[in-house]
DNA sequence: TGTACATCAGTGAACGCGCGTTCACTGATGTAC
DNA sequence: TGTACATCAGTGAACGCGCGTTCACTGATGTAC
């Protein structure tokens, strides 16, 4: 046994890799529920029981692409976020908030794994929650950083700290513990209602509810952004 | 042929319906993925060639389930606001909000076929577009309602005024003129972002993002669905 | 370094399943005269 | 009111499809001595 990867460790690293790739075209193509795992080894060229080798199931092959979305996402809005060290919260918050519907127009069928309805007879397990905190942890750590850098006294002050009844004020701080921390309950509450505002858009204009009503959705979208900026208390 | 019903027709009618209530049966249980015409048969003790007499395809017959489901919450929406007729606009706000909350949480399989992710393969057809506006008409009435009655020259009252830039004040004018007539731009925008947060709200709860962060999501909701009425601009 | 054995990847056939849709048919209901 | 015909509902068999998963197997790669 040694430290260096047998030829065979290397040859299952590289196949595992090609089996998710093409897992995630047909997935791009058609949907979660067209995606088989016997179209996927038709298309690598091998037999289907041959992918029981590297996946337990078909459910183990969605879990894999529940992980790799939520990284993909969550980089995502990690890397607009770090290319804007000097941006300001409010910069950062819109880098974010675009970087989020950019990745969702770009990959709708992921999206829909992610955020959509539910697979039937699917459940995610517990490893998929790391991943899917990501996004979450971006936004929040932006709350974080603009509350410890507040100007002391100023009337939205006094609006963030607004007490909260149970079991908000419990939730709240919790989440505020688990991704901004610091930051007090009710601002905490309204960086909920503003994360739920973002994927409630993204997710209308994907699902086809803005059909006449807001297409191209880009002037709606920005506005949004910026008016949930102001909602959590962002300085302009 | 006379304009009273033959006994062909009566019973016509009451198969379509009774085919209707059990595919709603199996939504409700399975998901509209695993809803098959086949199982439909079967349950109703009939071939299932016999369906084809009812519904031309499945597709029909999703079509069909849709647009009821957007009927039932629709109707869910528009009993909770006329039952107040006197509540003010900010307390018939909150019992759309969490009537459209309430039939989710009671009917999940049917609020993901028409707000999650669409079932691949199945194009909407224009005929769902009327039941599928009917919660925004509410929400639209009620701001048009507040707008119309609003005191003149509050502070609130510029901030509605806002101007907007293309292309979303036209979208905004749009969609004014549709569910909310007199409501400005701003407003209306603001109303558009309200609805977004709503069913997003909505959507995370039942479709799992929520585990671990709010639930349950009750108190999260409630605070949220005041919040939005603010956001608006609803009179406390 | 060479050999004997154990481990693993990949094959191909098969199982058992359920689906949407079509079609020629039988028998009942409705209609025109 | 009675009869001849047209319309419609429902049947049952069949077509053709694709799926997830299992299993006994072959041959290549890795390991221990």
């Amino acid at each position: 046994m040694t430290a260096v990867l047998t030829a065979r460790d290397r040859a299952r690293a590289e196949l595992t890799r090609e089996i998710k790739e093409e897992a995630r075209r047909q997935l791009a193509a058609e949907g979660a529920q067209r995606l088989s795992l016997r179209a996927v080894a038709r298309e690598l060229g091998m037999a289907s029981s041959a992918l029981y080798r590297y996946f337990p199931s078909r459910d183990d092959l969605l879990t894999a692409l529940i992980i790799d979305a939520y990284d993909s996402i969550g980089d995502s809005a990690e890397r607009a976020v770090a290319t804007l060290p000097s941006g300001g919260a409010r910069g950062r918050w819109r880098a974010c908030c675009h970087a989020v519907r950019g990745w969702a127009l770009a990959h709708q069928h992921e999206y829909a794994l992610i955020y959509g309805s539910p697979v039937p007879g699917y459940q995610a397990p517990q490893e998929t929650v790391a991943s899917a905190t990501r996004v979450a942890a971006v936004l929040g750590g932006l709350l974080a950083d603009a509350w410890s850098a507040r100007a002391p006294g100023l009337a939205d002050d006094a609006r963030a700290q607004e007490p909260l009844r149970q079991p908000l004020a419990a939730q709240a701080a919790a989440a505020a513990a688990a991704v901004a921390p610091g930051v007090p309950g009710s601002m905490m509450t309204r960086g909920l209602i503003a994360w739920t505002q973002l994927f409630g858009m993204v997710s209308f204009e994907l699902f086809g509810q803005f059909v006449g009503v807001a297409e191209p959705a880009d002037a709606l979208f920005g506005y949004a952004v910026d008016q949930m900026a102001d909602f959590v208390g962002l300085p302009p």
